[in-house]
DNA sequence: GTCTATACAGTGATAGAC
DNA sequence: GTCTATCACTGTATAGAC
């Protein structure tokens, strides 16, 4: 962002991106990613005619990024799943900025835009299925595997929702933590039931 | 908000959290809010001088009246404990309209101002230690009723955002069960070791 | 491709009459 | 207390030169 040699269309998507993650597409201008940048109003328009497509090249090349990021984590079958599902559960995690994508779902300039909200639910149906899939793989049902994955991706959700709330980082590792000392106890039980 | 004899600034009042709801308070101007409650410019300015001091109401108003409802239900000791955690879980919610309160924490300017961060802040702190007066109840050590019930909050906080992300009531009873389910194996185990 | 200058609607607030 | 009129400023976008 501040290479002056990247291309003035690179130095507009970082700039933005950083910005939406710190205050929204909503809160964020045009103006201000141009700040930021340190590039001329022209380049702007020249490369995102609006500031729709500017959000929408924004918003992808997040949720893109992101779920690479997290699926080979948890693709790894190096590792039993239950290490994997812990390994993901507990990445660290910048708790008091939020996070990137989950944020997005209440922006409206997002929400109100069919062609922004799709990334966003892309990244989370995609987040979710592969976690469902290690979670089959540790020989759950399917309708069972299928919740907890729903809880999973939820529990670090609303584990930033806490931690913002709060002014706490510890409330994203407490939800996490509560959570993860459920899931191996639950697994015995319904194993020993089958 | 219809009603013409309703005084000014509860019309007003009612017409911001409805929109503060529905589009955040970043995203509400004034002269949506006059629109909405029908009332004049003036009326707003005299009975709330800044969008500050209209934010900070509706705000308030928000948080302490959710936080009176779900403090009730929790603290009803006619019923056992589990079975309230599992009432306050599962009780209907507009999961695709999101939390009112919850999606504050990613409203810009909610979050820059410390006045209006502080209704936010408290209505967590204290639904987070209601729930983990409840988990003590059911005999859990504090240290894990304290982590247990960051988990039963964030939960439901994720389990909006993933509704509203993949556009889908489900995805919050989902997540909401997934957690559930594993609420009283886990249970089991510790009393079991105990 | 990049720049500066400009246009125009909406935002947040003030003034002053009733 | 409530109203209409007005204002400076920002947000979003266009025009046209280099």
């Amino acid at each position: 962002m501040d290479d002056p040699d990247l291309p003035r269309r690179e130095r507009l998507l970082r700039a933005a991106r950083d910005l939406y993650w710190a205050q929204g597409v909503e809160g964020t201008s045009p103006r201000q990613v141009l700040e930021v940048s340190g590039v001329g109003q022209g380049s702007l328009y020249h490369h995102f005619p609006t500031k729709h497509d500017l959000s929408l090249a924004a918003i992808s090349a997040t949720t893109q990024e992101a779920l690479d990021s997290v699926s080979g984590e948890l693709t790894d079958t190096d590792r039993p799943p239950v290490e994997r599902l812990v390994a993901y559960l507990e990445r660290p995690r910048p708790a008091l900025a939020g996070c990137k994508i989950g944020r997005l779902t209440s922006d409206r300039s997002v929400m109100a835009d069919d062609e922004l909200r799709s990334p966003v639910h892309d990244y989370f149906a995609g987040l979710v299925a592969l976690v469902q899939e290690v979670f089959e793989e540790t020989g759950l049902p399917d309708d069972v595997a299928h919740d907890r994955a729903y809880a999973a991706v939820a529990i670090v959700q609303g584990g930033y929702v806490l931690a913002r709330a709060l002014d706490d980082p510890a409330a994203l590792r407490a939800a996490v933590d509560g959570f993860v000392s459920m899931l191996e106890p639950a697994l015995q039980a319904e194993v020993a039931t089958r």
